[in-house]
Order: structure tokens, then sequence, then C-alpha cells
RNA sequence: CCCCCCAUCGUCUAGAGGCCUAGGACACCGGCUUUUCAAGCCGAGAACAGGGGUUCGAAUCCCCUUGGGGGGACCA
């Protein structure tokens, strides 16, 4: 044991590790990615390694599937960790569920080193006592014992159906933080107490597995949120108490919403409940309907409605789409299935909190990557800007060559079941997104071109945009697209520059500008205002397809 | 209620005592451009939370107030 804890210490000094430690409870959430990158971005500037472990000890909160989530918003992120679940590495393991003897085997040496103990009070009885001091007006300490429990005792407990669990024996010393971006921080000795190592269930507590995981994984840096800063007192005290390595500590300021919230997955359940509620008081949906959209039970969907209950990302997403109703972006996947690029989140993000100290603020990963410094980091919360990512976006897809607009309207539709587009072959994808400019997200390619998807007898014609455009004016918009109608009908080269020219001829013989060809000929085709640009999109439907489009709408406005 | 952290334009931030009549980006507002949506171009407005100190000099250092956030679990 001994000649391996020097080889570590060896190890240590050389290396630089970082990890991101998500429960697997759903989803990436925004803040959590945050945390990978900056972790990330530490061992890439550092040269180290980047671990991902899943911290999976709390039985009740472990949602099937997300681990496999998480890891592909971390993948879709491009922050592939070097050791971890998938990859292995040097610990061996990375699910602590996996790692129980590694916490058994610690809980043991503190026990038998009289510096952790056995207690044995029910939930109920913990609560009356944190009730009295609450009360009193105290601060809630765990009353130690005079005399620790010995194993015996624990057995007689057990045998008496007392919980049994373990709890550090808290030192009465003050503890100092030396926090890379806080600097040092003083938790007083009587603000601690005696916190839990083992749960009656037998599994460790977070405060226990992180820090024997930390240690056997050789981790040299921790970045987490803020939300840990009180934490990590715990995490000393079990570090001295194991004889442990303290890593470096940088907690990061908590990303906030617009309003100064915290960014919640509640939030998602707040907007669609929103919108399904008024959906239901309008008649649009009745709740079966809703119960079969969402894949959830009637009854859970009745809870869901009452507010008691959150529903699962997956059915939330069903449900928006159903509704109509924009969803606050909250987890990665959500950004994904909203269409940004993955690299332009990273990029924001990482501005949250850290900048490279001058005026840049576009970067590709790699860039952060050398430029990253802890010092850098801010002390200050900051609230999550949607307009200035979505203008992030849009810079991006403006720049983007059209490679990496495929690839990226791909994951894009990975993450919409339900899109029209993922029927769609390669080339065809390429053509419709070389004939999409500015665009702000992927979904924008969906309400520009997604009628061009419906059959073509049965998009449906917005009534305003025909009122406006073909009716007004005693049926101008209507001659214009009739005589359009017929010309085009006669064009044998049905390429986009032939019906351009097309177009343009029979504008310049009637005075008329692009304006008042173009609209009608939208409306006609697509049934809305909104669409590529016309010649693009006639030249997209082919000719058979638009002249079908053309004489429908003809049809339906003389009707 | 107790403990801890934070505080520059609406938002993200630059600023580590004089370079600041406070810089950039997004948003907003005005104008131009335009075949719709979007994009683009030009221009304008917009901040050192308040009060005390320290100093020749403070956005920068100290204290108080206020405000915001985090924590106070057999959750992480």
């Amino acid at each position: 044991m001994l000649p391996l804890e020097n080889s570590m210490d060896s190890a240590r000094t050389a290396v630089v590790r970082t990890r991101f430690a998500p429960s697997p409870t759903g989803y990436l959430h925004i803040g959590g990615a945050r945390t990978a990158l900056f972790n990330f971005l530490v061992a890439r500037r550092l040269g180290g390694k980047f671990i991902l472990r899943i911290e999976d000890t709390d039985q009740t909160r472990n949602v099937a599937g997300a681990e496999s989530k998480l890891m592909a918003d971390l993948r879709w992120l491009g922050l592939q960790w070097d050791e971890g679940p998938g990859i292995g590495g040097p610990a061996n393991l990375y699910r602590q569920s996996e790692r129980l003897e590694s916490y058994r085997a610690a809980a043991r040496k503190l026990l038998d080193a009289g510096a952790a103990y056995y207690a044995f009070d029910t939930r109920e009885e913990l609560d009356a006592m944190r009730a009295a001091a609450v009360a009193a007006k105290r601060n809630f300490r765990y009353p130690r014992p005079a005399r620790l429990p010995s194993d015996a005792d624990a057995d007689a407990a057990r045998a008496a159906g007392r919980p049994v669990v373990i709890r550090l024996r808290m030192p009465d010393q003050d503890f100092v933080v030396r926090d890379q971006i806080l600097g040092d921080v003083t938790i007083r000795a009587e603000e601690l107490d005696d916190f839990v190592l083992v749960k009656a269930d037998g599994w460790p507590t977070y405060h226990f597995a992180v820090v024997v995981d930390d240690e056997a994984m050789l981790i040299t840096h921790v970045l987490r949120g803020q939300e840990h800063l009180m934490n990590t007192p715990n995490h000393l005290a079990l570090q001295q108490a194991l004889g442990y390595h303290t890593p470096v500590y940088a907690h990061l300021p908590i990303i906030l919403n617009m309003n100064g919230s915290k960014m919640s997955k509640r939030e998602k359940d707040k907007a669609v409940r929103a919108a399904a509620k008024a959906a239901l008081d309008a008649g649009k949906l009745d709740r079966a309907r809703m119960a079969t959209i969402s894949g959830a039970e009637p009854g859970l969907l009745d809870q869901w409605l009452a507010g008691e209950t959150q529903l699962e990302s997956d059915r939330l997403l069903r449900l928006a789409h159903a509704l109509h109703v924009q969803m606050p972006e909250i987890e990665i996947h959500d950004f994904r299935a909203s269409g940004y690029l993955p690299d332009v989140l990273l990029n924001f993000i990482a501005l949250l909190g850290w900048n490279p100290g001058d005026d840049r603020e576009k970067m590709t990963l790699d860039e952060m990557a050398s430029l990253f410094e802890i010092e850098r980091i801010g002390k200050t919360n900051a609230r999550f800007d949607r307009a200035k990512l979505l203008n992030f976006n849009t810079t991006a897809l403006a720049a983007a060559d059209l490679g990496r607009k495929v690839r990226g309207f791909g994951d894009y539709l990975d993450a919409n079941p339900d899109s029209p587009f993922r029927a769609t072959d390669d080339a065809t994808r390429s053509r419709l997104l070389a004939m999409h400019d500015g665009i702000r997200t992927f979904a924008d390619v969906e309400t520009k071109s997604g009628a061009l998807f419906a059959p073509d007898d049965a998009y449906p014609f917005d009534a305003d945009a025909v009122e406006k455009n073909l009716r007004k004016g005693d049926g101008a918009g209507l001659r214009v697209l009739t005589d359009l109608r017929d010309r085009l009908d006669v064009l044998t080269d049905w390429s986009t520059a032939a019906i351009e020219a097309t177009i343009r001829n029979y504008g310049d013989a009637g005075g008329l500008g692009l304006g008042k060809l173009a609209q009608p000929l939208r409306v006609a085709v697509t049934g809305g205002t909104i669409s590529p640009p016309i010649f693009d999109t006639l030249a997209f439907l082919g000719k058979q397809r638009a002249m079908a489009r053309i004489g429908r709408a003809i049809r339906h406005v003389g009707a």
C-alpha cells in the first residue's frame, strides 16, 4: 500500500487530472455542461486528463437511461473524456455503484481509527432534533455520544431493526478552503457537524464517495459549482482523516435565468403545463390525446397538470411540439433540439464566467483550450441570455460551410424524431441548406421549408397571407399568379436561373417589382409568406410539383 | 433565522490606484438596404448599488448598509 501511495504521489505532481462527476438523473444540464467544459479545458490546457465519473450513490434518484443520455450530450458537445465509462482507465471502475468495496474499506479504516462512528437514529428522531434546534434558534449539530458505539452495538441495533449509519467524527477545528476563484474561505468549527458517510442502506453519501474517488483517481483539480462551496470543509476533514491529498479547488459561479432565478428543469414543465391547460380550456386538445402524445399514462398526466409532478424531458418535448410552444432550453439536449451548433453553445457558456482577457469572444474549443486559465474565471453569477446565444449561432451558421451545416442538421434531426426532414437524404439536405441564408438555428429551416415537405394537395393556406397577397386590390396578386403560371408552364429548363429570368422578364415588362411577384408565388406554393428565396423554392419543388401547387392556389382563391 | 459568496451599461464582460470624459459584445432605439423571413450596413442612447473612510489621486484598497445568490439532508 505504501509504495503505491508514493507512486501516486509522483504521478500526482506530474499530471493534471480533472473530472466531471454528474448524477444520472436525466439529460446534461446547462450548468453541468459548463462545469464539464471548464474541467475539460483545464485538462487540455495543462496537458492533463479529463475523467468522467458517474455518481450514482442515491438509488432512489437514479434514472434509467440517464447515463447514456448524459454521455451522448457530452459527446455531442465534443467534450470527450480520457477515462471513464465506456473508455476505462487506470482506476478501472468509474461508476460509484461499482466501487462500493473502496468505500467500505475506507469506512472500516475510519471506524478503526475512531475517526468515524455508528449512529442509529431514525429519520423521525433526527427531524425532531432539528425542529428543536430551530425552535431554540440554534444551529443543528448532531449530538455525538460520549461513548462511541462498537461494532457489536451496531449489530445489535441492526438486529433490533434500527437504521445504522456511519458518521464522521468532525474535528473541532476551523477549515480554510483555499479556493482558486474565491480566495481563502474560512468556515468555523461550530458551523460543521458529524455528517453521514455511509447511509442506512449501506451506500456511501456523496461527500464520502467523492473524497475516496478523487483520491483513487488522482484528481488534482476540482472545478465545481459554487453550491458545493460549503461542502468543502466536509471533504477537507475527510481527506485529513484518511491521510489523502487535497486537490486544488475552484468553485464556479452559478448560471441563472434572465430573471435571476436558477435555471431549472421545472421551467420547462411550467411553460408546457401552462400551454397544455390553455389548450384544454380552449378545447383544442383533450386529456386522452395529450396522454397519447406525451406517452404518459392518464393518471400521471393528471398529476402533472395539477403541478404535483414533473414530466420527463422527451415527453415534454413531444407535448410542446404538439402544442406549438417554445420550451425554454435548459438541458443540452434542448439546445440541440432547438437547432444550435454544439461548438457555439460551448463557446457561449464558456463566456459565462470566463473570458480570455481581450475583446475576443468567438472561439473554437481548441482556441479556448489554449487560452484557458483558472485565474481568469470570474466570481459573479451570470444570467443566461438566449438572445446573445442566438446571435452567436446565427453568425456561426452564416460562416459555416455546407458540410458543417449538413452535419449539424443531422444532429438536430436526431433530436427531433417528428421532423418532416427526417426522411431526407444527404443530397436533399445539402440542397435545402444551401438555399437557406440567414437562418438563426436549424429550426428556422423547418419554419421556412416545412411546407415543401407537406403533400402538394394538403399544405394549409394562411388566410391572412392569401388575403393580402392574392385577393387584395381586386385580385391583383391572383392575376400576376395566373400570368406567371402561363409563362412558367412552358418553361422546359426548370433551373433556378431560367425560372428567375422568366419571372424577372415578366416583371420588367409589366413594370412590377419583384415584391409584387414573389409574394403571390410564395403564398401559392407554400401557403404562407415565409420561405427560402422564391426562385430557389420553385426550383427545389421541381416543375411538376410547383405547377401543381400554383394551380391549387388559383383554385383555392377562386373558390 | 444562522453561515458563506458576490456586486461595472438591460445582459455577458474588460478594468488588478493615475492610461477611464469607463472599452467590447449581445439586446434595445433610429436610419439605410431588401423578393418574404432572416441577414447585412450606418448611427445613437445606456453602467462603476448607496454611504463612510485610506490616498495627492479610487470602478479599482478598507468598513458599514442595501441588494442578489449559495448552503444549512441518510440529494448530489
